[in-house]
DNA sequence: ATTTAATATCGAATATTTCGATATTAAAAG
DNA sequence: CTTTTAATATCGAAATATTCGATATTAAAT
């Protein structure tokens, strides 16, 4: 079966005529006229009732006209998702962390439109977790994220070390026991280890929040402190909405730039990588601390 | 696009070789090879490396690969309803768990069999997920699941809430610290999060399996405790040969129906959505006659 | 360097699709 | 009741696409 001949059996049934059909498609009424008798004989059921102005879908035609549409849907976005146009020759499938959008996808897709613009991109945004699997399952090129998984087929290079600071809406010193109003982000196991080690005598926290803006906008709005990522709070501090708690521990968490051993495209993903380096040494530069 | 071609990449990824596929499908290898070449300069992205031993899919080949099963299965779908002998006029695709078939499948098909007999009927026994994934594709006309992703296209309502007891092969009350003999049944995520609190001082239980019904069989063999759904356990305990844990914590599993929309068929739908609910306690109780 | 087990290519044979011309059909007009 | 008309159906020839069989190419393993 040919998905094409569905498409005109879709026309066909909005012109409710296979001579105005034929017209917009392009083609004789007697090639519609044909095709359409093949489709019915296939199907072994009469899809049109022709009549003197033209045809009219059967009701076994109105059943084949909702699945024809979704078959037909389903290959366009078959072919959406997967077809580059001809001027592009190849897409590099970059996954990033949720909260890195800004600080690599973006400036790194600006990098490739620049310096590779023949190369298609794609960027997805996900957890560690589900863009670890994306990469094993060949369907990310390269990554960036936290905690990777060892595995053979994959290399894995330290990309960016991002630092988390404690900060509060109201200026103070990090205090022992309980936090007031203490938000725990769950930045993955590392942070939590080094967590558990910092503050061996705080309970359990008020409030855990798997996502960092999630618990970033709570402390915005409700009040309270917690660790984020030094680079997402700065402009906040200068603006005087949030102050950096003194003397609280600083934590490292380092991303790791991870892609396929043995890649079936490697002047593209080197390219894509090269992009991604880029960044690093001006981004250093901004932040000789790091 | 033509349907039996995509049946036969689909084929080509199967057997992971051009060479295997074409003698399976009783072609040549060169036919394999110019079709795989025009899908590939149509979508003008490789979907297969070809290697020694065989072909593998590229990352875009994975990707067609799943839009290009549904949209087979899409195809098939219409034509086995077009098919259909014309005193039967629907067909009507049912997915539920696995663990689902006696208790709601079975009786369904024999509602559906009274009390809407020109209905064509059709179950899928699956995973979750599976189970989303095929409603998305309009592959189910509606499903009965645990943990449904919300979706603007779906309608989610409550259906069963299921109970989760502790049994176990000898009589005993709940004790703390590490249970002998327990096997983990992964019940789903809520499951995990309400097993976790409710035992935090249980480390790694002795034996996690993914499937109840595996796990059920594996205590009633070799002795051991586990969470099962009371439903299913009932008749065990009244012969004696599994004994409800006193004092243990029952958790419940909520399930949902699940349904696209804009159906295809609304009047089909309503219909198969009756039989389901008249299952219900809440309907029974309400309609005692049924 | 050779062998081998895979895929790619190419021209000829074959099959399918499309076209253009014409036939058929059935309702509307006369 | 016949003619007209506006649609679909049919048919053979031409165009197009697919498949085969033979052979070339490739790259890993020997």
């Amino acid at each position: 079966m040919n998905i094409e001949h569905m498409r005109e059996f879709i026309e066909i049934a909005a012109s409710g005529s296979f001579l105005l059909a034929a017209k917009k498609l392009h083609v004789t009424q007697s090639t519609i006229s044909a095709r359409i008798k093949a489709l019915e004989e296939h199907l072994n059921r009469q899809l049109f009732v022709r009549k003197r102005n033209g045809a009219e879908l059967t009701g076994a035609g109105i059943h084949f006209h909702r699945h024809a549409l979704t078959t037909v849907r389903s290959w366009d976005r078959a072919r959406q998702e997967i077809a580059l146009p001809d001027e592009l020759n190849a897409i590099v499938n970059l996954g990033v962390q949720l909260n890195h959008w800004d600080r690599i996808a973006a400036p790194w897709l600006i990098w490739m439109e620049k310096n590779a613009p023949h190369l298609a991109t794609h960027v997805l945004s996900d957890y560690s977790d589900t863009l670890m699997q994306r990469l094993r399952d060949g369907l990310l090129d390269l990554a960036i994220l936290y905690d990777p998984q060892q595995r053979t087929e994959l290399v894995i290079e330290p990309y960016l070390t991002e630092k988390l600071i404690l900060v509060s809406t109201t200026p103070r010193e990090v205090t022992s026991g309980r936090i007031d109003g203490y938000v725990f982000v769950d930045w993955g196991d590392s942070f939590r280890t080094q967590h558990a080690l910092a503050f061996p005598n705080v309970s359990t926290p008020k409030l855990s929040v798997g996502l960092g803006s999630v618990g970033l906008d709570h402390i915005l709005k409700n009040g309270g402190s917690g660790y984020f990522i030094e680079e997402n709070v700065k402009p906040l501090i200068k603006e005087g909405r949030l102050y950096r708690v003194k003397k609280a521990p600083v934590f490292k968490r380092p991303t790791y730039l991870v892609y396929q051993d043995s890649p079936n495209d490697q002047k593209t993903l080197e390219t894509a990588i090269m992009g991604l380096r880029s960044f690093l040494p001006t981004f250093q530069k901004k932040n000789p601390e790091l």
